[in-house]
DNA sequence: CAGTGGTCTAGACCACTGA
DNA sequence: CAGTGGTCTAGACCACTGG
């Protein structure tokens, strides 16, 4: 049997069912970033169709981000390769105008606890590991995170070297527990800082606070992780494109 | 000649040069949204290439939003369909619960002027016709708009009846001045209110502010539009799809 | 019913990569 | 150089729309 794609619901396109056949073989892990998936016409053997039904069930998976094409060589895995730091929301300018340096981030706390209720609500399930960090530019905090990841995705987290505990958490994800962070959604609103969060990016409490609440979800869009970040309003500035 | 088929760059595609062939066709104007563009195998005779080929140059412009394919019964340009309100900024609650209601528009001040720096440097001209107007939900007000358009692209603008001017202006411009908005960049930052538009908006001078820019762009890409807006910070919530 | 877009095939040749 | 993805062809049949 060919992983679900002669199971499928037979009144589906072709192309959809091999498109959802190779999501699964990449949500179960099969390749990685490294080794290119079989080839094109490797494929249409194996699934017994053409190579331009092969071509277009490919093509949705790179248009979704989770395949990248290299001519000449393969066709791909993309990692967590995905931009989604919550620096973007902020003006990254140097006071001099000279180019942004790079984000630190410092461990605060690290530690299994009773999801809070919209966390809880997020991710489906109160137990969870926390992380608090506050993240710097150029020794300047600017943004306070609270992080939970359900525990039982990442069993043994709290366990882990601090060092290997970088600034991006996303690879991190990937290469300890294969969680590959496909999409997430950012929620923007306003606020004010009260006494913990002010002290942490050295404003004053009730000084006006950006506040981004973020869900992050994996391939096969089971929430992974849910988070709260604070950073001032006044350094904030986001760019949409609307199309 | 075939409209810049024949004429572009030979050593690009085929379906790149139909594509860029077919979009200054709809920039040009030679077809509404309401009669289909010529047929798959019209173009394919026409151009001289295989129904595969146009597929792949209509596709583009699809994914682009410039056109809408529509089973059995042909492909169409895509109005302004384009949901860009600024209101996609702010919680758009009922105080009870209920669904959203429609939003109005008052419009406060419309006449030739010499653009500020902001928005001339946008536009890259200083002849504009400015528009204030004020937007509310349910007879509160909930932001404060200023608009600049370049007199070049919209002669006779200030002169069109009042009631014209409803609350959507996109649509207007393409019925009236043919300029179709493609897209659109939005920059939001947070501020505080000053006398007037605190006054419009009914808060408190001093009270925080969202602030957005925006730039609008024709299917060409030349800036047609640069308006910047404020609602009171407490309202605004956005939320953001990262894939 | 004729005409449209949607899916699919079985090839061909090209441009590029990497051993 | 063999193998990969990128472009392109000339068909076929299907699903759907609208007169």
């Amino acid at each position: 049997m060919i992983d679900g794609f002669a199971a499928g619901d037979m009144r589906l396109p072709a192309y959809i069912r091999l498109r959802d056949s190779l999501s699964s073989r990449i949500a179960r892990g099969e390749w990685t970033p490294e080794t290119p998936i079989p080839s094109e016409g490797r494929l249409a053997r194996e699934f017994k169709v053409s190579v331009g039904t092969v071509r277009k069930a490919v093509d949705g998976l790179v248009d979704e981000g989770l395949l990248e094409r290299r001519q000449g060589s393969g066709t791909y895995l993309r990692g967590p390769s995905f931009n989604a730091t919550l620096f973007r929301f902020f003006a990254m300018r140097e006071s001099d105008g000279s180019a942004p340096s790079i984000p630190s981030s410092q461990l605060i706390l690290r530690s299994a606890v009773k999801a809070p209720q919209a966390a809880a609500a997020a991710l489906g399930t109160d137990e969870v590991i926390k992380i608090v960090r506050l993240r710097s530019l150029s020794d300047q905090p600017v943004l306070f995170e609270e992080i939970y990841i359900p525990t039982a995705r990442f069993e043994g987290f709290e366990t882990l070297p601090e060092p290997a505990l970088g600034p991006l958490l996303y690879p991190l994800y990937f290469e300890h527990f294969g969680v590959l962070v496909k999409r997430a959604t950012d929620e923007v609103s306003f606020g004010t800082a009260n006494e913990t969060v002010a002290q942490q990016l050295r404003i004053q409490p009730g000084d006006p606070l950006a506040i981004i609440e973020r869900t992050a979800f994996d391939i096969e869009d089971t929430p992974i992780e849910w988070r709260i970040a604070s950073g001032s309003a006044l350094g904030f500035r986001y760019r949409s494109e609307i199309n």
